[in-house]
DNA sequence: TCTGGGGTCCTCTGCCCT
DNA sequence: TCTGAGGGCAGAGGACCC
């Protein structure tokens, strides 16, 4: 942790974590590829009965509609509102260019996802909140985005001064807004103090409701809540954090370049899904995509999970651990399907998905593979898994599919899959 | 209102081994 | 030989985040 380490002066000092946050941003970047649509009340987002908005823009928000909305709800409330399918490729582009631009002012970013990332800038000779409004005005200029900056002694806090920096939403679009939000070193617990609990990152609707039930509506009356009580009703190490955030104690260091613990692809149907034939095709496709980013990503992965969710929304997830970490989406579906098998569909699925995690590189994995080839690592596999993606990589990925992808055809729905 | 998709972290339970 | 305690691990599920 730095920046809290100097509070003698008179003067209160800036903290030196800096929190960026993204305006929109697939909105934004839809609005830049088609400026006709600026200015109007836009989702990303799945238009179809069982879809949500991913994105809205403050157009949109002024009328109520919010990210995680039903696409049903967000159209009662507003409308006129304009359903984009997403281009999840173009955004990581974007994504990956502006995180270039965060490490142009310091090599210490973290991203938290594809629009906000913490960034720690003790190193730095400017102050910190003047970097803030350097990053704002060239991620402005160089990629035609807006975003809000937060800059505090610890991530929570920096987090909740990007919060409070982005603008308001109005019918005509965004409105206000500082751009930078500074919580002052030193300020931190009259700052919080005041704030609701919801306002801590980590609190839900579940632990909201069980801090209403004790009481604790702020974060200064979290804060005197006794530790242990505390503990004894949302968990120990949930408790303990809690606990801690309310005052404003946050240790957690900016660490960059965090590799991913697993992989997941998933999908829910436009309509349920009675059995293991059309499930275990899916379950194909999906297998084989999830191989596909692994293999890019130069990781391999030992367990297997698949994720099931039923008609009345019921989620049920069963898993497997392999000797050997695999990246072929063949043995991948293999696994998949055998999990399947223990699972009565009957009474219809909405929503399946594959997963692997316990994650290692490659390289590790093709050792075991030439040492042990064991069947879970078959060799056979790999050499095709390699020829599918020379292929993809010549002629796109829709130049080869599976056989189970074939065979299942057009995907049901899915707003990241546009045509 | 009726709930996507892709992640992380935590807790609980059951099993195996010592 | 049987039993119980405790640790480690795998599997399952829940809560939360964007």
């Amino acid at each position: 942790m730095s920046g809290n380490t100097q509070s003698d002066s008179a003067l209160p000092q800036s903290g030196t974590i800096l929190h960026v946050d993204m305006d929109a941003f697939f909105v934004s970047v839809e609005q830049i590829r088609r400026p006709e649509l600026r200015g109007l009340p836009l989702a990303v987002g799945g238009p179809g009965n069982r879809g949500v908005v991913a994105s809205a823009s403050y157009e949109a928000r002024a009328y109520g509609v919010h990210s995680a909305m039903p696409s049903g709800r967000a159209r009662q409330l507003c409308p006129d509102i304009v359903f984009l399918p997403g281009d999840h490729e173009l955004y990581s582009e974007v994504s990956r260019r502006i995180m270039g631009i965060l490490r142009s002012f310091t090599p210490l970013v973290e991203p938290l996802s594809v629009d906000e990332a913490f960034l720690d800038v003790s190193g730095a000779h400017r102050p910190p909140v003047e970097i803030g409004h350097l990053i704002r005005r060239q991620v402005s200029s160089e990629e035609g985005i807006n975003c809000a900056v937060g800059v505090a002694a610890v991530k929570f806090l920096a987090k909740l001064g990007s919060k409070l920096a982005k603008p308001e939403p109005t019918p005509s679009g965004p409105s206000g807004g500082a751009g930078v939000f500074e919580v002052p070193v030193g300020e931190e617990r009259a700052f919080l103090s005041p704030r609701p609990v919801s306002d801590i990152w980590g609190v839900g609707p579940v632990t909201l409701g069980q801090l209403n039930r004790i009481g604790v509506a702020t974060i200064g009356e979290l804060a005197e809540f006794p530790l242990e009580r505390l503990e004894q009703i949302v968990g120990k190490a949930h408790g303990r954090h809690l606990h801690s955030l309310a005052n404003a104690v946050d240790p957690r260091p900016v660490v960059p370049d965090t590799a991913a613990k697993s992989m997941s692809r998933e999908e829910t149907f436009a309509r349920d899904l009675h059995t293991h034939e059309a499930l275990g095709a899916e379950l194909v496709a999906l297998s084989d995509s999830v191989a596909s980013r692994l293999r890019s990503a130069g990781m391999a992965g030992r367990t297997v999970t698949i994720k099931v969710r039923f008609g009345d929304f019921s989620t049920i997830t069963r898993s497997h651990t392999l000797a050997s970490a695999v990246d072929s989406g063949v043995v991948l579906a293999r696994e998949a399907k055998q999990l399947l098998k223990e699972v009565d569909v009957a009474p219809g699925v909405r929503l399946i998905g594959v997963g692997v995690s316990e994650l290692e590189d490659s390289s590790q994995r093709q050792l075991a593979l030439d040492l042990e080839g064991n069947e879970a690592a078959d060799p056979s596999w790999h050499d095709v898994d390699r020829a599918i993606d020379r292929i993809r990589d010549r002629f796109g990925s829709e130049a080869i599919q599976t056989g189970g992808a074939a065979d299942a055809g057009p995907r049901q729905t899915g707003w990241n899959r546009p045509n």
